[in-house]
DNA sequence: GCAATTCCATAGTGCTTACTACAGAATAGT
DNA sequence: ACTATTCTGTAGTAAGCACTATGGAATTGC
């Protein structure tokens, strides 16, 4: 039996999308709720608070469905390669492909969304943060167990390892979104990879 | 003879000074007129707007200022050294001192100042978008430099090779911001030169 | 001393922001 | 049909934003 009352004239799912991507191209304080609210597909300021209660819960959904999505094939890419080697450069190359999305705003919403504003917003910025350094973490827990498996160098410093990786994702982010071409981005991941085989690989 | 009427009671350049930590810190929109006015001295508001015309007129002094002081480092190291691969290595070495600089915001107000925000200031987001695509000019002037004098191989793109120098700088400005030591980040321009020398450099 | 000039302090301006009160519209249950 | 429930449209709120009008204070030139 459908839910009694007055039935939404939208589509919540699609709206959150739109969200997302609103968010994603003009950052948390850049989307105004004029913005959102024409996006979402005219939805009107009562609708939107009944819907999504606020400008922040909303962006926390938006980047909770960003994760589940753009960000998926990273953290997958991360999770399932054989090798430390080969988790790495498929991490990197899903983050090419994430920031160069057709028909999405270029570069990546972790890094573009909030970096600095105003006082009120502090939440957001350090939420933010705190998935960056989530994802770094992740990072660096995949470079261990390479180690520990014997294909990296025991005395490598994982932290300092996972902190160039995470160099080159944010710089991506940046790049992407400062207009560089996907084959200049990848470019930059056969660097960093070949940086992996001097520096990170275990000698011999 | 001085000037005639009643004189400032602040010193300009010293609150410019301030004004510049304060965009570096907070970005351009999270930079409010409260916050600039106090920690410029608390000059009032007539005072400012007498001494710098608008917010957006005294972030564009602001920027140079930063230019001369914290990148001109960076630009020289570029310009003075010996190799394309001496340059690229001591631009990054300095890129790492000012992002790192104890006492002032981490991280390049180029990168982190305005890469979004309300459409009102799209001109700030172009005016740093320029800067940074200056600094990125400026690079793969330096790579085709050291092309021409045979230091690279001359099938090399270097308009790639200066997208991931660039990858990297603006990677060690968001790692920087986020809390990274000065060790992490000397590591992460270790691995880009490791890269230099296996994918940039000339073969033999 | 006195006028001219320049800066400062108080108090506001109009605009945008995220958010909400209220009444009417559209549905389900009985 | 009638009530309860849920959503929508109009209009408006308080707060914060960059910026300014006005009058008085502090200086120089004469």
């Amino acid at each position: 039996m459908a839910r009694r009352g007055r039935p939404r004239s939208f589509d919540r799912q699609e709206a959150l999308l739109r969200a997302m991507q609103v968010f994603w191209s003009h950052g948390y304080e850049g989307a105004t709720l004029a913005d959102l609210q024409e996006t979402m597909g005219g939805i009107g300021a009562p609708s939107f608070y009944a819907a999504f209660g606020s400008k922040e819960d909303l962006f926390h959904e938006a980047v909770e469905l960003y994760s589940k999505t753009l960000g998926a094939p990273m953290m997958t890419a991360l999770a399932e390669g054989q090798s430390a080697r080969a988790s790495i450069e498929a991490l990197l190359r899903a983050a090419v492909e994430a920031f160069c999305k057709p028909g999405a705003p270029r570069g990546c919403l972790f890094v573009l969304a909030a970096m600095n504003g105003t006082g009120v917003n502090q939440r957001v910025r350090d939420y933010l943060r705190g998935l960056r350094a989530r994802r770094q973490k992740a990072i660096r827990e995949r470079l261990q167990r390479g180690q520990e498996e014997g294909e990296l160098a025991s005395g490598l410093d994982t932290a300092s390892v996972a902190s160039f990786i995470t160099t080159v994702i944010d710089g991506l982010a940046i790049q992407a979104r400062d207009g560089a071409s996907r084959k200049a981005l990848n470019f930059a991941v056969d660097c960093a990879m070949a940086s992996w085989d001097s520096v990170v690989a275990r000698p011999g």
